[in-house]
DNA sequence: AGGTCTGATGTCACCTGGTGACATGACGGT
DNA sequence: ACCGTCATGTCACCAGGTGACATCAGACCT
């Protein structure tokens, strides 16, 4: 393992997530990110694909987390219910810095760039969910409709609670969510 | 109106479609499609704001006619069968060029970068969709959600469709998955 | 202590996507 | 014949991203 690496991707997170504070992404230049970081260009993209990947860091944790949710979840659980507990999972994983939470998601949401990113991200979520589920027994095309289901409401539940001011917790906002998709697949 | 426009428009489609095909998309430059077409890079970056637009101008009358089939759906539909009909709508966008439809396909599906303007693609289809059924009297959240459980149903039908050999009718395959995700949401 | 090896970083040159500013030239209208 | 318009061409430039090679701190060994 290196000795310097741990430190190289610290300081170009802060450096990248102050930049985009104080000027915007796109204003934002990867030497720019690198100089206040103290390195250089080159290393940046030694460690992040490209200039996005510095804002996404977290999505692999994220996933892990509602993966293991999925499996963990009672065997007599219906693939929605399973997602269900997946989607709760995920909640605990944005309480610990809510503000840095909330500001990621407006540099995000007002990016277009960084929007396609995020979709991506979601898909990943969604494709590692609907293997979860295959491995639980559930068959196709019932696996991947409810994982996309899922990411779905996840994504619905995390706008809301990232943009209104004082929000219920992400639990709640995505049970909402799931109960009017019942009612939306199954009409009354 | 431009004397020269149609053509241009036309011959960079062409140049670009060949040049994919041959040399697939990230090996294939602006400037090389340019030259096929007997115009310039900068030519191109006036009727495309970007390389990958190019493949995806069919996406707005796509987008048109599923919204024109929503908002024509009978008054005592329920969110999810107009959205339906929005779907069957799409049918008949696919049925006249199959063969370059399915090359279109293959080139996007092997590139991640095209996938990304896909998704985002179908983002901008979903929110259509979901004012359509708001100007219907749809209230949210089930709006939106319908909207998105339809654009996902029309991507999974599409992608199978246009994948499998020899492929029932779009339609059909949606219609499955509209059982498959009503069985998803209401278990049974 | 000294030597070697490894791996992260730096340097440099380069390509490509994309854009702004300005020139050109064909065509329609007068 | 003249003029204005508008698509196109030319040119210079920037930023993201990559390959090749140099450097240098520390780990490991003797």
């Amino acid at each position: 393992m290196g000795r310097w690496q741990p430190d190289a991707r610290n300081r170009f997170r802060q450096a990248a997530v102050e930049l985009f504070d104080e000027q915007g992404f796109e204003d934002t230049t990867v030497v720019q990110i690198a100089e206040r970081a103290g390195l250089t260009k080159r290393t940046f993209f030694r460690h992040y694909a490209d200039k996005r990947e510095v804002l996404f860091e977290g999505s692999a944790r994220l996933q892990e987390l509602m993966v293991t949710a999925l499996v963990g979840a009672p065997d007599g659980a219906t693939p929605l219910e399973a997602v269900v507990a997946a989607v709760h999972a995920s909640a605990a994983y944005f309480l610990q810095d809510r503000d840095a939470v909330r500001r990621r998601h407006a540099v995000v949401t007002s990016t277009p760039e960084l929007q396609e990113r995020e979709r991506v991200k979601l898909a990943t979520l969604t494709a590692a969910l609907a293997d979860a589920l295959r491995g639980r027994g559930v068959p196709e095309p019932t696996a991947t409709l409810a994982a996309e289901s899922g990411v779905t409401v996840f994504r619905l539940a995390f706008d809301a609670w990232a943009t209104r001011a004082d929000p219920p917790p992400l639990t709640v906002l995505a049970d909402e969510l799931f109960t009017a998709l019942r009612g939306v697949a199954a009409p009354g």
